[in-house]
DNA sequence: TCCTTTTAAG
DNA sequence: CTTAAAAGGA
């Protein structure tokens, strides 16, 4: 059988509230070393990819690797049954047709057992990128949600500029043009609340808002998140979460002649 | 060239949020004194007028008159990308096409840079009434708010009448008439927080809800409110924000033939 | 202008 | 933690 509890439960239902508007539907991969989900989403231009390892749980069983062909929209909905405090366990058996979700309230006093049918979904092969990156930009997870939100309002593709000095977000449109810039902060890399970059190469690229903004709904999350950019391969945007693991998105640049559009 | 650095940008903020429901489109005009503006509403019923003045920018500097043709909604966009603890620059050459604004974190770790598009619009000639006022009210700006929100609840227009005692304020429609009656604080006068009234002379008039509710929008800018009420003329309704000016709205009374409607 | 979201208080 | 009020976004 497969059983892995979660003592904080409400971290599921934010990684199901950071996966739900992309994918539709998705197997979650079992195994001794965690729970894993790689998918496109709908329209295939982003990919996610979600790590939950074994020790993030408390008991994790897996006697056998089995994948569960879950309807996003369905987990959701399950999902949001729980309370914030509730213990989350995910139960199913070695050849599974269903998959149970129990909720229990910290007193013991509620437990709550929601069981959803599984789906046969083909596992799509997924290239995901394994680049070395030109430069890696950590800043508030708050803050890269706020840039993105405020450069939707000016257009609808965001060029990220990374030199030694900070980075750039632009965009543009027909009411004008918005910038932003970030300065590296000179203290330690990497501590919360700070703007860190670890630059090999000056880079300048592309991308949809569209898809980062769907990507912020992982902000609640982690308090950082971390941007690695590559000259013409896709963008990874990660969220580390403590203790369990990380959904990490993938979303290649716009083309030139995309941008000129 | 212009430009006008303002220490508390949530003023420009909230500045905004009170034009920007009412008018679409007006010229700022940019002079030594300050930048001010006058327009009338979309329907053209009522008067928008707003002062800055440079003595509350720092720095301010304003080499020539210009007047920045700008369209509301753009730039009530742009002011939503600024933080409330920015410190926000406006800025534009001396024949300008553009207006930039600056938006810098107080840290400095960030600066946004929006560029604007100007246009050309025709300075309509505003007969801005000065008056002698038969009452002037001086009250709190939310309990103001309170009164226009509650009695927009039961009937379109308000008749305000003062007289020595005080001040009533009074709605009626389909389901019924409310009145509200503030009494005048035995008080010095104009002390935060009080009702205080000059009176001239004896006055009941009578206003639609519906513009009052519109300047109401300037209640975060400002403890008090003061209403100038002259018979037949329009209400001025003003909001004085310290250290830099005022915006001032005015709406003339409905006739008796309209008030029977 | 209305609804969702976030935050503050009980 | 639940509810309610205020703020922000659609």
């Amino acid at each position: 059988m497969f059983e892995a509890r979660l003592v904080q439960g409400s971290l599921m239902k934010k990684f199901m509230e950071a996966i739900k508007d992309l994918v539709k539907e998705a197997n979650w991969d079992c195994t001794g070393t965690g729970i894993s989900l790689q998918a496109m989403d709908t329209s295939h231009v982003s990919l996610v990819s979600l790590l939950l390892r074994s020790d993030g749980f408390d008991p994790y069983r897996c006697d056998r690797n089995i994948s569960l062909g879950i309807n996003m929209e369905s987990m959701a909905k399950i999902m949001k049954c729980a309370s914030n405090d509730d213990v989350i366990t995910i139960r199913s058996e070695d050849h599974p047709d269903n998959v149970t979700f129990v909720f229990e309230s910290p007193n013991q006093e509620k437990v709550c057992d929601y069981e959803m049918k599984l789906m046969d979904i083909d596992s799509e092969h997924l290239g995901i990128p394994d680049t070395e990156y030109d430069a890696i930009i950590s800043m508030p997870a708050s803050e890269f949600q706020r840039i993105c939100r405020d450069l939707s309002n000016i257009g609808d593709s965001v060029k990220i500029t990374c030199n030694k000095d900070g980075v750039q977000f632009s965009a543009q449109g027909d009411t004008g043009i918005g910038k932003i810039a970030l300065k590296q902060n000179a203290v330690i890399d990497k501590e919360d609340g700070q703007v860190s970059i670890e630059l090999n190469d000056p880079v300048s690229l592309t991308f949809a808002l569209r898809y980062l903004t769907f990507f912020t709904k992982a902000t609640p999350l982690a308090s950082t998140v971390t941007l690695s950019v590559s000259a013409k391969n896709p963008v990874a945007v990660e969220y580390r979460v403590d203790d369990i693991g990380y959904i990490r998105y993938y979303l290649a640049p716009k083309i030139e002649e995309e941008e000129e559009n």
